[in-house]
DNA sequence: TCGGTTGTTGTATTATATACAATATTTATT
DNA sequence: AATAAATATTGTATATAATACAACAACCGA
């Protein structure tokens, strides 16, 4: 708020929007799903992958726009969910994703500030069907080409916020994992997550001597190996111990 | 940004500002800067205190408004300035407050997203002269009362920010120091911090081993019993050692 | 049965964290 | 000059956590 409002601002072209960058991990790497643009819009082709995110409605609290765009691509209503920046450069948008925008919106624009969110799902989780017009895909980090908006800067600044949010509660990152899972799927996650390799030994050691974290009785199906342990995370046990 | 832009937005009332959360230690607690509305106003007594901020400007960055704030304030450039988090409840503002930001701007306001940015000071800079009908005030955390719009919650998530931005950054907190500070300030200050008492000789022991706090040949003056050692915060060996 | 592939496990060493109190230095007081 | 008052300074023993490192086990398929 203000020392010195100024009174002939001219605010009617600020807009609003929540971006979520949601992440899965498919057992080998990171991904982020990412929303397209196909077919052809007034003869010019949006090829550009963007992040899933919306406007936000005028009476919506920006934790409920973030909700809801979640609940149009997930059909879930109770997603983790992290807000972890705005972006509000003058710059963020390019010439060419503004002419979409208000090609699209049919308003004039002029700054948008947009507030990111941060998210992660278990990649194996259905997707709704997305509005016409868009597909949805899991693309992997590595594959990630050049986003609409400032949408690269966006998932890197997710993927710095992912591992604070770990480090601040290691419960966090078993949203990412199937509810059974094995040692080698929570090894590479962390190396994934953390970019450097985990010791086998120690990274075992390590795990199994948290109580929260309990070994069953199920190996893994169908490899053309030796079958893995199966483990889980128990949420309760780990509500516990935190006190 | 959008799957689904809907064309009837009213969005004309979306205001945007900046907060910032000024954060000084005096050797013995944590002190905010706080601004307040001084004398009467249409008869009526704003007394309550709030966060330095203001709404952005049309064509000015997030950072940049905060910047601005922060120079008003302080008449410094170069501060340190940490975005950490926006607010935009519909019912972050009280009808009260809503009615002198109204009267104060003479415009329509509905809702105001705010940015919030958290800056260090040492609590011995001189400040700027504050616009006329404001006073700026150096008030302990225990002493805030209740501030206009949802600023106690601001400084409440400021100060978990401060925590975690700490973890990351070692050399964060000697923003809060003098130059030249003794181990009992530096133990004080992370015990404002962490919220919890250190071992003297551990902590004095974890800090001597750190070759970027460097003892001086100084003591500190004035005082009616053995004086301190002086040590000071060596950010050119800090760097060094952080590759 | 044998090769290929991945899973599982322990020990020794080093570094870090914790618990704990006596002595030193200076100023103020008598 | 002696002493009281206040705060500064320092070490050792113990526990816990982090790291480095490789052999054997289990299962599949040929």
């Amino acid at each position: 708020m203000s020392t010195s409002f100024r009174q002939d601002l001219q605010l009617a072209v600020n807009h609003i929007s929540v971006d979520c960058v949601v992440l899965g991990f498919d057992g080998e790497q990171l991904r982020v799903l990412l929303l397209k643009r196909v077919g052809e819009s007034g003869g010019q082709e949006f090829g550009d992958m963007k992040l899933p995110g919306d406007l936000i409605y005028t009476d919506e609290n920006l934790d409920d726009a973030a909700k809801r765009v979640l609940h149009e691509l997930t059909g879930m209503s109770n997603i983790n969910l992290l807000q972890f920046k705005a972006y509000g450069s003058k710059d963020r948008i390019t010439k060419k994703d503004m002419e979409w925008l208000e090609q699209t919106t049919h308003q004039h624009m002029e700054r948008i500030v947009t507030i990111a969110y941060l998210s992660l799902l278990r990649i194996s989780r259905p997707l709704a069907t997305p509005p016409a017009g868009n597909e949805v895909h899991w693309v992997g980090l590595d594959e990630i080409g050049t986003l609409a908006f400032d949408h690269n800067i966006l998932i890197r600044d997710a993927i710095e916020a992912v591992r604070h949010r770990a480090d601040i509660d290691p419960s966090y990152l078993f949203n990412l994992l199937p509810q059974k899972f094995t040692m080698l799927q929570l090894r590479t996650l962390y190396e994934r997550i953390y970019g450097k390799a985990q010791d086998v030994r120690n990274f075992h050691k390590k795990v199994t001597q948290l109580d929260y974290i309990v070994a069953l009785d199920e190996r893994e199906q169908g490899v053309a190996h030796r079958a893995a342990r199966l483990y889980r995370f128990d949420r309760k046990i780990f509500r516990r111990a935190r006190r």
